[in-house]
DNA sequence: CGTGAAAAACCGGGCGT
DNA sequence: ACGCCCGGTTTTTCACG
């Protein structure tokens, strides 16, 4: 189910174009990637059916909402067993003010990223909702000043068909 | 530009069915949040023009383009001073193994997350593209054992922040 | 918020390798 | 058979009133 698929650099073409926009229409799609809108269509059923695209999400900015203040929680959980573990990330998943969480080798055993309406609003998410609990161990915040996301996700050294251009966008 | 935005409830609704997809049909939106399409449509538009909705971006599963292994990375930049600091993110986003890059407090200055193809292409990424620039002063490297998304990114609860005003019930 | 023209998506069948 | 392309029909979009 997470084995890697065959694409071909056509696919690649359509991997870039609708990580840059979703809504790309498929004619338009076609005519970037050269290919009949009918063929086009049928290449993106198939990444979707094959797991490649698992789906489409508007992006939001989250100062506009009324969360401007990001953050990192670098969280130790202990004893670091499975059911704890569960149970903790979904805890972390109910709540409004997350919007990943990662679980990663060393020393803190998870990593969410946050976003929140106020330095209050943080402290309350850490003291009532983190150090609280049993299991965790210990928390250490760390704010976000600026993000920036990377290009389009593609295969390594993915033959970049002539002309390939990566957009970087900041924020 | 990064001021908070008046949002409706109706709003609210909206920002949170396109997040969960981007490509839903204006026609099943309009159905979702109760409004007439062309309304919709208007409200959506708004919704882009005042850069609430920032864009909207295919998903794309990393393993299933032969990217199974990804980690978080702290870098310690020195001196931590801005023209290093722009040039230093400049060479980052143009890594086309760089998923997104954070800004932080604390004693790590910035996060990067990234998809490679294996141990070894993430630790050429590490040693060549890291730590062998003067500015890196260090690198610890985190693997992802498994990561997790939260929910629509939405206003803090309760009633929308400023702006709210009662509207007619009309339909 | 409704309407209507323009455009796009969709779903068959047909052709060439 | 397979992948690709061409049509017509249905759905959606979008600028009006």
């Amino acid at each position: 189910m997470t084995e890697p698929i065959e694409l071909s650099p056509v696919d690649l073409e359509i991997l870039r174009v609708l990580q840059n926009d979703a809504r790309t229409s498929n004619k338009e799609l076609a005519a970037a990637v050269g290919l009949a809108p009918s063929t086009c269509l049928d290449r993106v059923a198939r990444l979707r059916e094959t797991g490649v695209i698992t789906g489409q999400h508007a992006k939001v900015d989250a100062a506009k909402v009324g969360r401007p203040l990001e953050a990192f929680l670098f969280v130790q959980v202990r004893p670091h067993r499975r059911p704890l573990v569960e149970q903790f990330v979904e805890h972390l998943l109910a709540l409004p003010e997350i919007r990943a969480v990662y679980h990663l080798t060393g020393p803190d055993d998870f990593l969410a990223h946050v976003a929140t309406t106020s330095a209050a609003e943080l402290q309350r998410l850490v003291l009532d909702e983190l150090t609280s609990r049993d299991e965790v161990a210990r928390v250490h915040t760390n704010l976000v000043f600026q993000q920036w996301q990377g290009g389009p996700l593609l295969p390594p050294d993915g033959e970049p068909a002539q002309g390939a251009r990566i957009r970087r966008r900041g924020r």
